[in-house]
DNA sequence: GCAAGAATTCTTTAGACAGCATGTC
DNA sequence: CTAAAGAATTCTTGC
């Protein structure tokens, strides 16, 4: 089918947008789609391989609710990163449309929400969102739920499915669309959601899965010799993979595996780069490396690979080393990046060959464990650019004539698992039902149990005594805790218990947090307070500075396990997240991460996700701290200590803008110890040596308004 | 006597969402 | 609380 052919059925907006995509014809889903009534409202389940145009349906969906119906739409998907990526994506194809993205540390004006046609946020912001009272919901017409196989994770699927569940109630009429590449049971999602089913194997570039033995690949209909003689097989891969001019992903299952595998791809890519090349990837390992204050072991590793035109791509990077990494792996720069899942769940970024080297992982209480066939199918996604490749190939690694076999069953000519909803929990739902009850949306044991029943949970068990002795048990545990108060069979919210929810904090935690208000509390145990929190993990490595100072801090730490489940019990050792507590705390007397990652051997991605996670519950401490009539100052200042990794004498200085970590220090150390000191007469002068012309103004014209 | 390679023991283990009010070097 | 695999260390072999 033509795109020109909609012309009548879909807004024009959708139809030029297509067009200058160079999109002109329709792909077998999305023909599928209209032809099920995408276009009439008809909620659609979308069950087709990456880059088969699922987004587009969704786009059509979308502008048609916006443009046609003068409706609100609404996407959801599991990552920030894909948001914003959605987000740039649809402000450039649709300009004069009002476009928002919310999500947790970005957020185009909460209140204003209502004023947008379209609203990208990442499922738990979204249901943040009705946690505040959000009161345009009601006016949506359309609602995407992109990568719907996220019901099955076991820590944020259940999110997803109260979510779902609620929009459903919340917006009547509204249409849902759902997509996935990787779930075995697409009918039964569609059953629930009462949508059609669109299955497809289309890719708009052929996919050739195979299995790698001895320099020789298997596929189901074929065998190839590789180029490559290298005697490590996914060099070997790679070898062959650049012979042809191609680029490709290879996947660890281990962030030091991705590390070591760089290394030693240093010693094969280097003679497939042109001078050029290698000029452009010096100034990027420039960059890299200096993407902190004082580079560390690993940004220094980096920046060497990197060289080479390699990389290592893991959660202990950060940011900004991601991003210029996946940016100069599409521009063509690198030629070769050893990744752990991150790059297979964030944005796109497809290669022409992926290796799946590792099909283990190492889970806590498991031991080493297969990784899934949906998982591994969502990484063999990325394999072939469109418009750069004929085919794509994506491999597996066997490493004895007989696992070739073995490998394909399992995972080439194998079946996806069936998502099926983890929503049975007592600790998931506690989050839930007070939340429920918070929003006055329900509140009694009967129509939680009538909710509950709509869910993938109550659509997959029917049998409900289950659920009906959780909730039961979750509502006594919250009444006991202070966050509810039962009138008869009517359930409703202390003040605690509704900015709990609001809090978006689990309400153990919460509880925790307030018992350890009331103790006498230096920094390190008011840091022990946040890090020994579910929203804290996972927690540091325990070092000997924490198992000492656990004996030291023994009083505080009396209790510890109130914060506990009973199953978890058995892994819970509070010298972890007071090790956390300890790492934070060198934070903020000025510790520079490059001594951090070595003292608690760990990332700066993974400290700066500590910070990030940290400032968010000092925050919440200091709110619960409000209400329950403590001090907050401390933690108040703590948090300001925690945004700029910065000791109390210097708290004041950072009020101004521009002035951050480094410079705070620099003002101090020059006997510019506050703002006031700003005020002296040869103040001037100094912040003029120390920062030159330009931004000494810019901070002295501040001192007038603080 | 020494080095390459085999055998044994030791060590370690993926990812990422949420609040709120504005701006680092 | 479990198991795989890389890294580090010790042992063996062959010249």
């Amino acid at each position: 089918m033509k795109i020109e052919e909609l012309r009548d059925r879909v807004p024009a907006d959708f139809i030029e947008a297509a067009l200058r995509q160079g999109i002109e014809r329709l792909t077998p889903p999305q023909e599928l789609a209209v032809e099920s009534g995408l276009l009439e409202g008809k909620n659609i389940v979308i069950a087709a391989p990456t880059a088969s145009g699922k987004t587009l349906i969704a786009e059509m969906g979308i502008i048609k609710a916006v443009v046609k119906d003068h409706r609100k739409a609404v996407y959801i998907a599991p990552m920030r990163a894909l948001v914003s990526e959605k987000y740039s994506d649809f402000k450039k194809q649709y300009p004069h449309l009002r476009i928002a993205m919310s999500i947790g540390d970005l957020d185009s004006l909460d209140h204003w929400l209502a004023e947008y046609d379209i609203i990208l946020a990442s499922t738990e912001k979204l249901d943040s969102l009705i946690r505040h009272g959000a009161d345009w919901l009601g006016s949506i017409g359309c609602i995407v739920i992109d990568e719907v196989h996220m019901l099955d994770d076991p820590g944020r699927g259940p999110t997803l499915e109260v979510l779902v569940s609620r929009l459903r109630r919340i917006c009547k009429n509204a249409q849902f669309i759902a997509l996935s590449a990787t779930v075995g049971n697409a009918n039964e999602i569609a059953d629930w959601l009462k949508a059609g089913l669109i299955e497809s194997d289309y890719r708009p570039v052929l996919l050739e899965k195979g299995i790698e033995f001895n320099s020789r690949v298997y596929y189901s209909e074929k065998e190839e010799e590789l180029e490559g003689t290298h005697r490590i097989p996914e060099m070997r891969i790679t070898q062959d993979t650049l012979e042809k001019g191609k680029q490709i992903l290879l996947f660890y299952s281990t962030k030091r595996n991705t590390e070591s595998g760089a290394e030693k791809l240093g010693d094969v890519v280097p003679r497939y780069l042109k001078e050029s090349e290698k000029a452009e990837l010096k100034e990027l390992a420039n960059r890299i490396l200096h993407s902190l204050d004082r580079p560390t072991a690993q940004c220094e590793k980096l920046a060497r690979d990197i060289e080479k035109g390699t990389a290592f791509h893991h959660s202990g990077l950060v940011n900004e080393q991601r991003r210029l990494i996946e940016d100069a792996f599409r521009a063509g720069m690198l030629k070769a990046i050893c990744s752990t899942t991150t790059l297979g769940l964030g944005v796109n970024l497809p290669a022409h060959t992926v290796v799946v080297r590792d099909t283990t992982r190492y889970s806590e209480g498991e031991g080493s464990e297969r990784i899934s066939v949906n998982e591994v199918t969502q990484l063999f996604g990325r394999a072939g650019r469109p418009k750069y490749d004929k085919y794509g190939r994506a491999l597996l690694i066997a490493k004895s004539r007989n696992e070739i076999e073995d490998l394909y069953n399992r995972y080439i000519s194998a079946q996806l698992e069936p998502v099926v909803s983890k929503l049975g929990v007592l600790p998931i739902l506690r989050t839930h039902i007070l939340a429920f009850v918070a929003t006055k949306f329900l509140t009694n044991e009967d129509s939680i149990l009538g909710f509950l029943s709509e869910t993938l949970y109550g659509y997959q068990y029917s049998s409900m005594s289950e659920l009906r002795s959780i909730t039961r048990e979750v509502l006594t545990e919250l009444a006991n805790w202070g966050f509810v108060e039962r009138k008869g069979s009517v359930y409703s919210t202390t003040r605690i218990g509704e900015r709990v929810s609001e809090l978006y904090i689990d309400p153990l935690s919460a509880r925790w947090i307030l018992d350890s208000l009331m103790k006498e509390r230096d920094d390190i145990a008011n840091l022990f307070m946040i890090t020994n929190t579910v929203e804290m993990r996972p927690y540091m490595k325990p070092t000997d500075d924490a198992a000492e100072a656990f004996m030291h801090y023994q009083y505080m730490l009396n209790n510890t396990s109130v914060n506990y489940d009973s199953e978890e019990l058995v892994f819970y050792d509070p010298i972890k997240p007071l090790s956390t507590a300890l790492m934070l705390h060198m934070w903020v007397n000025e510790i520079t991460e490059q001594d951090l990652t070595k003292a608690y051997s760990t990332t700066p991605g993974a400290i700066f996700a500590k910070i990030t996670n940290a400032d968010w519950l000092l925050y919440a401490a200091a709110e619960l701290g409000k209400l329950a009539r403590v001090n907050t100052r401390p933690l108040l200042e703590l948090r300001i200590r925690m945004k700029y990794g910065i000791k109390k004498e210097l708290t004041d200085l950072v009020r101004l803008q521009q002035v951050g970590r480094v410079r705070a220090r620099l003002l101090y150390s020059n006997g510019i110890r506050g703002v006031s000191d700003l005020r002296k007469e040869d103040s001037p002068a100094i912040v003029e040596r120390l920062f030159g012309k330009e931004l000494s103004l810019r901070i002295l014209e501040q001192v007038k308004t603080l």
